[in-house]
DNA sequence: TCAAAAAGTTAATCTAGGTTAACGGATTTT
DNA sequence: AAAATCCGTTAACCTAGATTAACTTTTTGA
């Protein structure tokens, strides 16, 4: 069951098994079904959520009642609201399961004790959430300066194990556009 | 000179004069020109950049010679490509000066020296690249879901600094939108 | 297992923001 | 200090993608 974790802890970083053992009295297990929220905006953030099993999508809700996903996850991914998780603030976001989904959670305290007991943890972190924010940088610069068809196009170019788990609609939400222009999209592309 | 860099070092975690000393050792000094590039579309990062004095863009060319500026950079600041730096793959971002501008450089090699010498670092940079994420998760979030508009009001509540310094069509290119939509927008706003 | 809901597609119309162009004022450069 | 370039603004027109709507197909859950 945590065998996946200690394989992401252990991407940048070598553990022995001690540490292993530390890491896996911190985290505890939980089960999601499909439709169920993992978080809903207003809650502040308890917990940071490694996927074991299944599909995720984290979205915000505008004025206009439309959603928006900024985020799916998958296995072996992480996914929270990092703000409200540091801050303790209410979150904007909702977290919820496209699939029945099983993850690992940390709470904040018991993160502060990792870094503390396993000190190159922090290194861990600062790495994942590099790439994290690099990520995060390029789409940001794909949504200013791409067209819709090629904001798709790189989509399933990068992501092709999303794009064959998760429905045409929410492809489209997390491009930032219509269903009905997805579908346009798509009749031309091929 | 390096009092700055040391004060935004020690924002998360306390240092000691000989960890300061140290940190000095391993940063270079260096001075830029209004317009002069501190980084060019095709080079390779070879450092990251903490901003003394100044102001900075960073911006990305597409296929339709169109600039988009990526971020901004201030006193106090940090710029750079972090995937250029990390990976040594060429660097698809211009950064230029749009004052004349002083700042610290550090090499990847130093950079990690500093891990290993003050391993705390760690720390403060998981820390420093944490925020950096959030803010442009937000940033994501309010490209998707907010209009032009709502964008700009949005950019000067949260940064009236650099409303001050920069010039009506480089916030256009920040905001992803032509500098003739942003003189509209500002003109019906009052 | 079958009715209801959700998802995908296509087409007609609408609109936010882009494009082009022209002009006056402010900076740079020589 | 003249010439050249850059900036901000306004206006007329254009277009990518949104909206609305109607219909078909797929999925869900009682």
């Amino acid at each position: 069951m945590y065998d996946p974790l200690i394989k992401n802890l252990s991407k940048f970083v070598p553990l022995s098994s001690q540490e292993a053992e530390i890491i896996e009295s911190l985290f505890t297990f939980k089960k999601y079904r499909k439709k169920q929220y993992i978080l809903q905006e207003g809650d502040v953030t308890r917990f940071e959520t490694f996927i074991v099993k299944g599909v995720t999508r984290t979205y915000e809700v505008d004025d206009k009642g439309q959603e928006h996903i900024v985020q799916f996850g998958l296995e072996d991914w992480w996914v929270g609201d990092l703000y409200s998780f540091l801050t303790g603030s209410p979150t904007t976001y909702n977290i919820d399961c496209l699939e029945d989904t099983e993850v690992l959670h940390i709470t904040k305290a018991d993160l502060e004790t990792l870094y503390e007991k396993v000190p190159k943890m922090e290194r861990h972190f600062r790495i994942m959430i590099q790439n994290a924010f690099i990520a995060s940088t390029r789409r940001l610069s794909a949504s200013l300066a791409r067209s819709a068809p090629e904001r798709y196009e790189e989509f399933i170019k990068k992501y092709p194990q999303i794009e064959q788990r998760v429905a045409n609609h929410q492809i489209a939400s997390y491009l930032g556009i219509t269903p009905q222009t997805l579908s346009r999209i798509r009749s031309q592309s091929q």
